[in-house]
Order: structure tokens, then C-alpha cells, then sequence
DNA sequence: GACATAATACCAACCAGTTGGTATGCAGGT
DNA sequence: ACCTGCATACCAACTGGTTGGTATTATGTC
């Protein structure tokens, strides 16, 4: 009497927006409450109790909502991951016609949203895959896919510009884009170590300049095919 | 009655070898036990149980070594750090009397260690202060202080090397020597997301290359002062 | 009244830390 | 040598607060 159970209304029709039931609401409150207590103490340390207090509700909407704790934290890495989506896709850098403006654009913009504390700024995925990997195995799955899938987004821009500025390089594309996601989670935990983001900026600073002397401009560009 | 309680004896005047008490291996096999056990499950997952068990002793000798819980995780940071000094001494690359070598020789070093278990080559001080930063500000503090020195071993290397090579360069030695630190840190955290070490040794070529480029050869080098 | 949502009350397992006890080693006095 | 006093090292059993999860009840909406 575990398996299956509720499949839950998180997963609505998208029915109507205002009247009927606040549910949509509770669920989403739940799950940004659960994105800030775990990046801010982790994901064992996060209690559900935690959680249901930062969202303003009890454990019985928690359990209506998920199956279980680790179910929650699966749903709040996939929230995480939309909204983080939508947050590059609403960026300036991203509407660029240049493939090497919009990477060196997304370099920048990481660096711009490094302000207030650090909960608001860190990645969940990260933080929680370093806990998890081993004992949650449905989490690290999660995670995994989120941060792959991020990385693959910004490989499509790393490989249009290299089309155009570097076509014979041995390095690819792809581990370009899984390089900057390390250098962006090892700028967050030593931001974290030092309590601040300075050295989280100057990690990026740092990989900015890499990106750009990977991508020379004005040597033989190579138009489109 | 609390605060003041033992000074223990882990610190010993380094008396008889053999004879006396076996207190030191039993201090030291605790530490090794919470290095594995928090690089396995994180710190707040991490059950005193779990360390004693790995250890091979009982609950009643691990809280006469330590005071806390706590107070075990700071000294396996100190533990862990002291460990990862006297393996990159001893690496053979440390011995060039080249600098740029020896910068070039840590990463290839780094690279070459990622074998085995990912709780065998991933940093226990980067997994800690994730959890922890916010919540435990001992910790935090212990990790910062061991991760800036080590990197501030790199640093005198990198410096020594940027006299030589890149002496008029913008960037800093202790800038580069931290991100190198957060490369290393992002690459583990990759490692355990995909379950191998391979993307974190595609994050460390990059590395290698980048520093190859910040310290070109052969461009007027200058000489000592 | 059927259904979804959410609150209250509760439980059983878990776990950091405590207690009290035993074993061993090391003085120094006799 | 032998005893005594004292400190260190370790163990087994216990405790009390915590916490994921459940059972039950209440409320609002079609």
C-alpha cells in the first residue's frame, strides 16, 4: 500500500485560472518553499516541518501534495529547473542574433545574478546531487537530467559560435557547456565557503576570458554552411 | 558543565609508539570513518552510528575523542586536508623546479587521481560546506580556512610561474589558484551527478588548457629579478 | 453529497548525546 | 615487587527530543 497512490493535481488540466480550487497555489508554494529550505541547509538537514512552515501550511497539505519527502524534493528540482528556464529565456543576452555574443552573454548574465543572499542565487541541483548521489538514487537521477539539460541549451549556442570562430579546435562543444556548469557550481560552494559572492564573480570572470579565447573573433570567420 | 571538558589526548607528546594506549588509532580510524562516511552521505546524513560502525568502535569512544558531532567534522576537515597536503608533497610533479611545470603538473595530478569510488577522490570540504555554510558556522569556517590554504599553495606556484610567463597579465595568481579550486570543486560535483569520474576529467583538460594559455612559453621570458 | 484541499493529532522509529561501568597504563610510595 | 590513586580509553545500555509519515476530521466548492 505504497507504490500507487495519488497521482496528485499538481498536474492539472490547467483548468480554470482564478475560482476553483487554490490547490495549484498550495502545490506551488510547497515546492518554492522546499527550492529555498534546501538550498539553504541541504537536503537531509531540510526537515518537512521546514518546509510546510516556509510555505505558510502543515504536513497535511505536504503529504496531500507528495508522496514523501524525497518525491517533493524530485517535483521542487524540476520546478527549479522551469524556472530557471524561463529566466534565461527572458534574458536580453538570449534574443542576440550572435552565437558567441549570446554565450559570452550568458557568462555575464550568471555573473549579474549573483546578488542578495546566497539561497536566492545557489543551485539546488547541485547542492542537493552532492548529498544525494549515493543514497537517493531518484534524486541524482533528477538532477542529473536538469543540469544536462541546462547544459545542452547553452551547447547549442557554443556550437554555432565554434562553427563560426573555431571549426578545427579539438575541444567540443559539448564538454565546453558541461565545463562551464562545473566552473558555475564549484564558483557557488566556494561563494558559500567565504559567505559572499566576490569570488563566485571572479571564477566567472575567469571563464568569460576562457570562452573568449576560445571563440577568437576576426580570424577567418567561417559563415554559415 | 559543558564548554570545558577534555583537551583529550589525540595531541599526545608523541610518547612511546607501541606501548602505551592505542588511543591515537582509534582517534585516527574515527576520522578516516567521518571522511568516508560525510564524502558518502553528506554531513547531516551522516549518523554518528555510521562513523563508529566504519570505524569499528562504539559510540561511547567516538564522544570521548569528540565533544560533538560537530567537533568531529571539523577535525576530519583538518584530518582531510592534512592527508591531501602530504599526497600532493609526495606527487612527483611537485619536485620540477620549473613553476609553470609544477602548475601544469597539479592539474595533470588531480586528473590522474580521479580513480575508484566517487567517495574516494571527491573533496570532503566542498561536500560539507554545502550543507553546512549556512547552518553551521564552525564548519563552514574550518572549510573555507582549508580550502584557501591549499589553494594558496597553488598560488605561490602560479604567482612564481606569471612573473615568468605573463608578468604583465591582468589577472591575479590568487584569482586563477581559486578558480582552479572551483573547477575542481564543480567537476566533482558533475562526477556524482553522472555517477563517474569521466566529465570531471574533461573539465580538468579544460583547466589544463586554460592555464597553458595564461602562461604561453616561449614569448620573452623573463627572468628572475 | 461527492470531491479535493488542508488542518489537527498522533505514532513509531530514529539518533545525538549521557550515564555508569570496566579495563588498562602509569606514577610514586613502601 | 606490590599496592594505591588517578587518568585515559572504551563499551553497552539508556534517554529524550526529533521527525517522516498516517489517520482522522474539518472546510470549501461543484
Amino acid at each position: 500500500m505504497k507504490a500507487v497512490k495519488r497521482s496528485a493535481s499538481v498536474l492539472r488540466k490547467a483548468g480554470k485560472p482564478a475560482k476553483a480550487a487554490p490547490s495549484q497555489a498550495s502545490a506551488r508554494k510547497l515546492l518554492d518553499a522546499a527550492v529555498h529550505v534546501i538550498r539553504s541547509k541541504g537536503y537531509s538537514a531540510a526537515r518537512v516541518e521546514d518546509i510546510c512552515a516556509e510555505a505558510g501550511l502543515t504536513k497535511g497539505a505536504f503529504f496531500h501534495h507528495f508522496d514523501s519527502k524525497e518525491a517533493c524534493a524530485i517535483a521542487a528540482a524540476a520546478h527549479f529547473a522551469a524556472n530557471a528556464d524561463a529566466l534565461f529565456d527572458a534574458a536580453p543576452y538570449s534574443r542576440s542574433p550572435d552565437a558567441r555574443a549570446r554565450v559570452l552573454g550568458y557568462v555575464e548574465f550568471r555573473k549579474a545574478i549573483l546578488k542578495g543572499d546566497l539561497p536566492q542565487f545557489t543551485c539546488l541541483l547541485g547542492t542537493m546531487v552532492q548529498e544525494a548521489y549515493d543514497s537517493h538514487p531518484a534524486i541524482r537521477a533528477a538532477c542529473d537530467r536538469y543540469i544536462s539539460e541546462h547544459a545542452g541549451r547553452l551547447e547549442t549556442d557554443i556550437a554555432e559560435a565554434k562553427a563560426r570562430h573555431a571549426p578545427d579546435a579539438a575541444w567540443t562543444p559539448e564538454s565546453a557547456a558541461l565545463y562551464s556548469q562545473a566552473v558555475l557550481q564549484g564558483a557557488f560552494i566556494l561563494a558559500k565557503a567565504r559567505h559572499g559572492p566576490k569570488v563566485a564573480a571572479d571564477c566567472l570572470d575567469h571563464l568569460k576570458y576562457y570562452f573568449e579565447t576560445l571563440l577568437p573573433v576576426g580570424e577567418a570567420e567561417h559563415p554559415g554552411p
